[in-house]
DNA sequence: TTTTGTATTGAATAATCATTCAATTTTTAT
DNA sequence: ATAAAAATTGAATGATTATTCAATACAAAA
C-alpha cells in the first residue's frame, strides 16, 4: 500500500496522483454527504457511492471510518487556514485593509455556505468526545487568534484606540464569526453573508470611531 | 396509556405526578447522556440505564427514540426561555439594568456549562436535516430577538444612540453569546463565564459610550 | 503473451441498536 | 381479598452498518 505510492511510477508522479485522486474523491465525497445528510446519517456506504468506489475501498483506503472523518475534518481546516494565511502573509497593506479581507474572506461564499458550516458544527458538536477534533481545530484557532492580535495591536497603534485590548477585539471578532456562522444555518433568509459581514463590519466601526474605511 | 395520565387517581394528582416523574426522569438522562457521550453515542439503553428504567419502558413511554430527543430538546429550550422570560418580565426596572441582568443569565453556571452547551450544539448540529429540531429553536429565537430589540430601542433612547440600530445591537449580542457559548466547550480554561461575561459587558460599553454600568 | 504484483470489488460477518411484545409486577376498584 | 387494569420488564427481532477478505480486474515488467 504504502510501497505502491512512492514505487509505481518512478519516471513520473502520476501514480501519486491517481492516488491522491481517490484519496481526495473520498475526502471531498465525506464533506459533501455529511453537508447533505449529517453527520449522524453518513455511513461508509452513502460516502462511497458519492465517491464511485466500492465501499470495501473506502474503509481499506483510509483504514477506519473514524479515520476518513479525521483526514475530511483536517482537509477542511487546512483550507480554511490556506485562507487566511494568505491574506496575513500579503505585503505592503495597510493594517485596516487587512482587517477588512479577513473578514470578507471569513464571509465569502467559498467559506460561509451552508454546506461547510454544517460540517463544522458536526464536528463541533463531537469535539468534547473525540479528542482527535478537539486538537485539530484547536491548533488552528491559536495561530487564528495570534495572528488577529498582532494585527488588532497594529491598528490601535494606528487609531490611538485605547479603550480595547486587541485579546477583547479579537475575541469579540472571533466569537461573533462563529455565532454568525451558526445563524446562517438556521436563517439564512435573514443571516445572508452580507448581513454578516456587515454586521462585523459595524462592530469595527464601534471600536475605531474615526476610521470610515468600515463602512 | 393517555388514560392512565387523567384517570389513575382523582382524589389527588399523586398519580400524574408519578408518571411526570418518569418521565422527567427520562429527559434528564436523556440530557446528561448527551453531555456525557455525544449525541450519536446516546442510545435508549444508556438512557434507560440512567434512568433506571427498562429499555422497552424508555421506548414505550416516548414512543420512540426521536420523540425523546425532540423532547429533551424541548425542556432544554422551555427552561432557557423561562429564566430569560423572567428577566423581561420585572417591572421597575432600569433598561440598562436589564440588559445587565440578561447578559448575566445567558453566562449563568446554570444556563452557560459546558454539559447544557454540549446538548445544545449537537441538537444545532442536526437543525439542517430534522425540521422539528429547527422549529423549536427558531420559534424560541424569534420571541428573545424581539424582545432585546425592543430593550436595545429604549436604551438608545435614553443614552440618544443613533449610530447602531436596535437590530445591529441586538444580532450582534446574540451572535457573540452562540460564539462564546461553543467557546466555553473547546477551551474552558480561558472562556471562563466571568471572561465571557465582561468581554459581551465591553461591546455595549463600546456603544454606549457615557455610560458606565457596563464595567 | 505471460507473469507478477497491486488496486479494487462486493458479498459475508459480526456488532450495535431501536423497536416490539408476551410475560410479570404493581396499582386500583370492588 | 380478589379481580381487573395499568405499568413495567427484558428477551427476541430485524434493520443498519463498519469492517474483513477472498476473488477479480488492472497495470507493469519480462
Amino acid at each position: 500500500m504504502m510501497k505502491a505510492l512512492v514505487n509505481k511510477k518512478t519516471t513520473e508522479q502520476a501514480s501519486e496522483t491517481e492516488i491522491s485522486v481517490n484519496h481526495q474523491k473520498l475526502i471531498d465525497a465525506t464533506i459533501e454527504t455529511i453537508a447533505k445528510r449529517g453527520l449522524a446519517d453518513t455511513t461508509i456506504a452513502h460516502v462511497a457511492k458519492r465517491a464511485k468506489v466500492s465501499q470495501g475501498y473506502a474503509n481499506f483506503r483510509f483504514k477506519s471510518k473514524d479515520n476518513l472523518l479525521i483526514s475530511s475534518l483536517q482537509y477542511l481546516s487546512d483550507e480554511y487556514k490556506k485562507s487566511w494565511q494568505k491574506i496575513f502573509e500579503e505585503k505592503n497593506i495597510d493594517p485596516i485593509d487587512r482587517i477588512i479581507r479577513i473578514v470578507q474572506n471569513d464571509f465569502s461564499s467559498k467559506i460561509a455556505n451552508r454546506n461547510k458550516i454544517s460540517v463544522w458544527i458536526a464536528f463541533y458538536s463531537e469535539v468534547k468526545f473525540r479528542p482527535s477534533y478537539l486538537t485539530i481545530c484547536q491548533r488552528q484557532d491559536e495561530i487564528y487568534s495570534q495572528q488577529m492580535e498582532k494585527l488588532v495591536s497594529e491598528i490601535n497603534n494606528i487609531t490611538s484606540q485605547k479603550e480595547f485590548t486587541p485579546k477583547e477585539v479579537s475575541e469579540t471578532y472571533h466569537s461573533m464569526v462563529d455565532g454568525l456562522w451558526q445563524r446562517i444555518l438556521f436563517d439564512p433568509k435573514i443571516y445572508t453573508n452580507e448581513f454578516c459581514k456587515n454586521l462585523v463590519l459595524k462592530y469595527f466601526r464601534s471600536i475605531y470611531v474615526n476610521e470610515d474605511r468600515f463602512a
